[in-house]
DNA sequence: TATAATGATGAATTCCTTTCATAAAACCGC
DNA sequence: GCGGTTTTATGAAAGGAATTCATCATTATA
């Protein structure tokens, strides 16, 4: 069978002229070199090198065998280089997985940066799960997710990367756009449009609407950030969004912000990984940035729009 | 060291999915891959597999080199192939030498039906040798020499192809065009022409005029059959060639052929190979090519051209 | 012609691979 | 949940193939 060091040792003697200088670049001996070539000539069934004086010389299938080996050991090199590069943890995949579904805002200002300073190593985004983004994570469909409800699974470990409170926004026209907090009985005649999850993920039902026992008068999906707020401009519903994706969008659309209940719903967004993966560079790095890209600047922006106190 | 082997081992566990049917593909225990896999793992510093269940799946690094094992596999798959093809000698490449200049014709004649019969052999065919043909052929420069003059080297062995007579020819209207016999002392007016080779290999001098003593009066070379004859019948000179070759031309051009002496000047062709050449089934076919390849029908074609007895 | 350089070869050795035996883990059916 | 089965992991032992050593043969060089 035809190995790799067949190869190097027909390259290193087509290089250097004779199976001695060739030996010592390949740190081993004359005699070696001799009997493995005898022994790749009786397998292959033909001979590969003919003295001439006292050097080698290639014959025809020796030659075509120098090709080969030209050929197949740069692929070798190059294999063991990338091999290297996956050992260092410069290259490598990403795949992140989004159970929330207004981050997407923020995370492509985490992932910009993340692709110029690592150029080797890919990331793909993904959103749908056919279980659960945590199942999704156990069963290295992805090697991070980023959610705001981190379930203790086995083997799993969730960092917190920043809180942030859900708010109810309506429109600037709505009745209720005077008060700051928005009890649920207020709100039970009102149409609510949500990104399109199971009810149990939508957090203004189950822990503002379902604990006081009532719930809105409809609910309609809405896939688009925009177009959800948009609609909620227009009178059409309300909706229940990050204070900080509220805050970008108060200067732009007429909307108010009421927090929901008097002490507001309070979230927490995590990013989750596997306990045991192999700790990769790029993925501690990719965790650092994302602690350091808070959301963008909430009170400051929407000045005055979010009560801070009571 | 990345070795055919791991790649091997790499690229069943994927197609098969598991260690132990991979194992029996391969020849090999359970645990030899296992081993093998370990090893190739802390030499390359990264996991390739990883446990799921009781499977194995690929790490993104075991996934790349996935790939590179399915390339280089079925590189080393067809070099298998093609040295196969060599050992069988239904690979190769001939460099034919050729020391007569008007075998050209004849050649082609042998080759086109061998290129045809070994499509996987490439013919290449030298008439200018820097030192001479036999030197050309114990240098390994060509592997086959067609000549005359089989000179005894050692290692070398010729095979006889078929005799032939060299004539002379000279214009039709020459006035000797009336002979049957040429002398030499009746050529020492006339200008020879040849192909451009060194004196000593032109055997109407070596062979005619020198042991006559006498020389003609001038010489010139020439390079192509045709003009050459072309310029013999329109009297520019005369020359000396291969019975068969003034045969095919006899019908075409206003010349004539005399005998170069009583006894004419009789030759041989030979083709000489070195001794210990491996014997390529291909080498040996075309020597019978060869063989049986007699040069266009002499007497037949020019009928009474050229004197066929005394 | 003596000397140096190179390749070839057979026997001994060394080192790497493989196997064996066994444990651990995970899936399956009951 | 619990044996039975399947699969991988592992350490020690065995086996075998590659390597070295010592030496010879050949060829080039001074």
């Amino acid at each position: 069978m035809l190995e790799r060091t067949h190869l190097a040792i027909i390259h290193e003697v087509h290089r250097l002229g004779t199976l001695t200088a060739a030996a010592r670049t390949l740190n081993l001996s004359q005699s070696a070199l001799s009997h493995a070539i005898r022994r790749l000539e009786q397998q292959a069934g033909t001979a590969l090198l003919y003295k001439h004086g006292r050097r080698l010389r290639f014959t025809e299938a020796g030659h075509y065998l120098c090709g080969v080996a030209e050929r197949l050991l740069a692929q070798f090199d190059h294999a063991e280089t990338i091999l290297g590069a996956f050992a260092a943890g410069r290259k490598g995949s990403l795949r992140i997985g989004v159970e929330c579904h207004p981050c997407h805002r923020w995370l492509v200002r985490v992932v910009s940066p993340f692709l110029a300073r690592w150029p080797e190593v890919d990331i793909d985004i993904r959103r749908e799960f056919q279980f659960s983004g945590i199942a999704a994570l156990t069963q290295h469909d992805i090697d991070m997710l980023i959610t705001p409800d981190p379930l203790g699974a086995a083997g799993l470990c969730f960092t917190p990367l920043f809180g942030y409170e859900m708010v109810l926004v309506i429109s600037r026209s709505h009745p209720l756009a005077t008060q700051q907090v928005a009890r649920p009985e207020d709100l039970t005649e009102e149409i609510l449009l949500s990104y399109p999850v199971k009810d149990e993920r939508l957090d203004i039902l189950s822990l503002f609407f379902t604990p006081a026992q009532c719930r809105p008068r409809g609910h309609k999906h809405v896939e688009d950030t925009e177009i959800l707020l948009r609609m909620v401009a227009a009178g059409r519903g309300i909706s229940a969004i990050p204070d900080w994706l509220a805050a970008e969008y108060l200067n732009e659309l007429p909307l108010s912000t009421l927090r929901l209940g008097e002490d507001g719903l309070q979230k927490q967004l995590y990013i989750g990984r596997r306990d045991k993966d192999r700790p990769a560079p790029f993925i501690d790095c990719f965790l650092e940035m994302a602690k350091d890209t808070k959301p963008a600047p909430l009170r400051a922006q929407g000045a005055g729009a979010v009560p801070q106190k009571f």
